[in-house]
DNA sequence: CGATATCGTGGAGGTTGTCAACGATTGAGG
DNA sequence: CCTCAATCGTTGACAACCTCCACGATATCG
């Protein structure tokens, strides 16, 4: 066993199956009008009863705030997020799903699941359930570390 | 348990780790001149003996191969790799590793496997193995479908 | 020989990642 | 009250990346 092999390093493996996961989203999330990127966005609005700051979207994606900017844009085009001023804070902008939004983002929620079973056939049920949550404790650690 | 959550999407997750991980082998990576791109591309050069086509460069990374010429071109100018031409196909060019190929290779790998493993650190050593694994299975399954 | 496929390469167009600014607003300390 | 630092959204710039298409050179199959 070649411990030096690429195909042997987890850095490598996570970022070859994270490529084939996100362009399978894409693909199916096209359908619906949607990038794997307007749909996280959209999908935390929707989670978000009274919406969710820019600013916080961009920490829970882990992107630039600037980014979230056209992101957010596009999506209240498409008419399904609004942007709304925030009760206490005048530089607070609170994006929060339309009703449109909320059912696109159903609509986009089922095919996306149903693609990533079909990437991640090669494991069980249970592979995938002990998969999902290591990688949940890497992002939290990573995260309660600074990044 | 919220299933419609994005923080337990396994794809979400798998992108999420991604990114953490790249960003921080980037960083390590860029004290030795490189990026992750190329040096996954030095490595699997350095690893094959007798060189490697950019075909096949392209296919073990999940690459456009088009995307491969500027990498090798980069490597190549920095005098790390070099294109041989193949002995059999005169369309192919061989990429093979430099003798400062090799060594910029063993180098960087000492930090970037140390920096995956901070990366990881979250994790036991049994599971990060089990997430090796796990991915492993994935991307090989993956490939004999046909992406 | 001729049709078809493959390899490397170039280029176009859109998406992403990173960073540095800026105006507006907030909060803390003097 | 007033100034100073910090925060939020936004814009702009620039490099990296992904996807696709087309081409010349070469190989292969019929």
């Amino acid at each position: 066993m070649n411990l030096g092999s690429l195909a042997d390093d987890a850095g490598f493996l996570l970022s070859r199956a994270s490529g084939l996961v996100v362009r399978g989203a894409n693909a199916v999330l096209a359908e619906h009008g949607l990038r794997v990127r307007q749909y996280s966005v959209l999908s935390l609005a929707v989670d978000a009863a009274d919406g969710i700051s820019q600013r916080d979207l961009a920490g829970a994606l882990g992107l630039d705030p600037s980014q979230v900017v056209g992101l957010v844009d596009e999506l209240q085009a498409a008419g399904l997020v609004d942007r709304r001023p925030s009760p206490g804070d005048r530089r607070t902008r609170l994006v929060v799903a339309t009703a449109r939004g909320c059912e696109v983002r159903a609509a986009a929620a089922e095919g996306a699941r149903a693609d990533v079973r079909r990437q991640l056939g090669a494991l069980t049920g249970a592979e995938q359930e002990t998969l999902r949550a290591l990688l949940a404790r890497v992002v939290t650690e990573a995260g309660s570390r600074g990044d």
